[in-house]
DNA sequence: ATGAAAGCGCTAACAT
DNA sequence: ATGTTAGCGCTTTCAT
């Protein structure tokens, strides 16, 4: 491959006019300028990535940590994000992270191997010694849809979002409302807290055997939460699900049981995925402005990179009920 | 950081040696291989990637090249790919790219600038100068689901499994047999291909009204080309949908139209994607092995990057037909 | 406006 | 078994 000094000997030329020239840096004669550009292009010289980290101490790319075992939401979510950070001139690494501690540490390690210029985090790890490390590096870090270890945070308000999805159920004249949470994030106890809230508002009592958590937000785990609430009691007329796939995985199993949705149970999804409106009957969800979210992500930590002052510690992105065919009026 | 040279200072020893050390190289007096690693462990000591990668010429790490707009099956796939290729010691960048040319010679920079030790191609790229890039380096590429130049290729056999969808959908005796594909990757013409084969085989006249192209293999662009096949004819009883997503839209649109599934109208998705079990009905489908798919990617990549002899320009995973609720006999 | 030279943190050939 | 030394390809201060 082509490297500076190339370009440089061809141009007849030092190595830092070159640089300078690639770097669009100013006070360069506009004649060698062109020359050089020129000789660039000819030789489809592209910088060498680790040399250039090297020199400057940095990297240009931004690291994103998200669960290993992440749901169809997240996927979207982490795609988005990278578009953006591409957008601001970042280029972008992922983290996989399992829920243990030896997969929390090697991705401290690879923030340590690597000089990333700061991180998104979809995962909220345990491990101290990351934030620790994070700190005393002055690495910005921002976190979305969960948070940990009180960092800026771009999300939605999901006691609010929760809340207002009972209180959906509430006003079609549900009283038995189950709920389906998963667990590992801090916005599944939002999510809880919301439920409850909603319920308490309406003078309903809170009863623990509506709740079930299980540990991921998929479908299948869906169907495992379901089981179990049947299992519990068939007194219910309604569902509140903390992710759309939960949603879906459990009506699978309530039309298994020979129940119908939305005519003998009403259920309601969380996150408003792309197929919760191709369903069989599509689904009643609290949208998440997934596209806004990583928006405001990137562009945060960009400005805290870049220095940025008088910089939020929580942006709170407006969510929205969408109702579709998923929830109806309770049959008296 | 600690760098090399701390933990040299301390360890009272040379650079190299820890260097030795730390790389695990044989030939070191093992009370200061103990020592030095003691203090590596102390200080936290984790090698600078950028610093080794210009000094190996070499980056330990494999780019993935997706589409930007990729469904979820390639999501999944590409995040099992992720997981082997660590299994083996890499490192992994995505390089997501656009529909257009820009975008693909983006992705030859970034190749050019980061010393990538090999490249697995989830997309076919029209560029011919990154196939000219990567065999002037001798960079090894594998490509799987699709295959672009000639490349070695890890994937099932595309025709074979869409002739076998379409001969269940015989089987059950329908012969009014639609198609909904989507464009942009050779495996859709394999599928377009194994479907006429099928019909050949059985007798039944080639006719390109019931078949249809879109541009995603997504639930909206399936809702798309189900109105389309609606719009030109209502004359049929089944459908074969190159992916599970394009079948729920499809299916979407069909209950909407009052047209039900399986008894109007059976419908054969393809990939096998987690939630066409939860769906209702449940999708019958071409399940691909995805999980062995990503595993041989990786494995095929890594011996390729090691020098490996004799190896295999295509492997051909065992594909298999799940009948599950969406399709049925024809009633006559 | 341009060049010379030092240095970023590591590896590896060579010497001992 | 270990140290010395010369790079890897770039940026950047310091001169001029």
């Amino acid at each position: 491959m082509a490297k500076l000094e190339d370009i440089a000997r061809q141009a007849g030329v030092s190595t830092s006019t070159v640089s300078r020239v690639v770097n669009g840096k100013k006070y360069i004669n506009s004649e060698k300028r062109a020359e050089i550009l020129k000789l660039v292009e000819e030789n489809g010289y592209i910088p060498n990535k680790a040399a250039r980290n090297m020199a400057m101490q940095r990297s240009f790319t931004v690291g994103i940590v998200i669960p290993d075992a992440f749901n169809i939401f997240q996927r979207q979510l982490f795609s988005i994000i990278e578009r953006y950070l591409n957008s601001f001139g970042y280029h972008t690494t992922f983290f996989f992270v399992k829920f243990d501690s030896s997969s929390e540490k090697e991705c401290l390690n690879r923030l340590k191997a690597e000089q990333i210029d700061g991180v998104i985090m979809l995962h909220e790890l345990k491990y101290p010694a990351f934030y620790d490390y994070a700190a005393k590096m002055s690495l910005p870090v921002v976190s979305t849809l969960c948070n940990s270890d009180n960092l800026p945070t771009i999300k939605i308000n999901d006691r609010l979002a929760a809340a207002e999805a009972v209180n959906h159920l509430l006003s079609l004249g549900h009283k038995k409302i189950n709920l389906i949470c998963g667990s590992g994030f801090s916005f599944g106890d939002e999510r809880i807290k919301g439920y409850y809230d909603a319920l308490a508002a309406a003078g309903i009592d809170r009863d623990e055997n509506r709740v079930v958590c299980v540990r991921q937000y998929s479908s299948e785990f869906g169907t495992y939460g379901m089981k179990e609430l049947l299992l519990r009691s068939r007194d219910f007329t309604a569902l509140f699900a903390a992710s759309d796939e939960i949603a879906l995985g459990a009506i699978r199993v309530l039309k298994d049981e020979g129940l119908r949705v939305p005519e003998d149970v009403s259920v309601i999804g969380f996150d408003n995925i792309e197929s919760s409106n191709y369903y069989i009957p599509r689904l009643t969800t609290i949208h998440q402005p997934i596209e806004e979210i990583g928006e405001q992500a990137a562009r945060s930590l960009h400005r805290r990179i870049t220095g940025g002052i008088n910089l939020d510690s929580e942006i709170i992105i407006p969510h929205k009920l969408i109702i579709r065919e998923s929830t109806r009026s309770i049959v008296h």
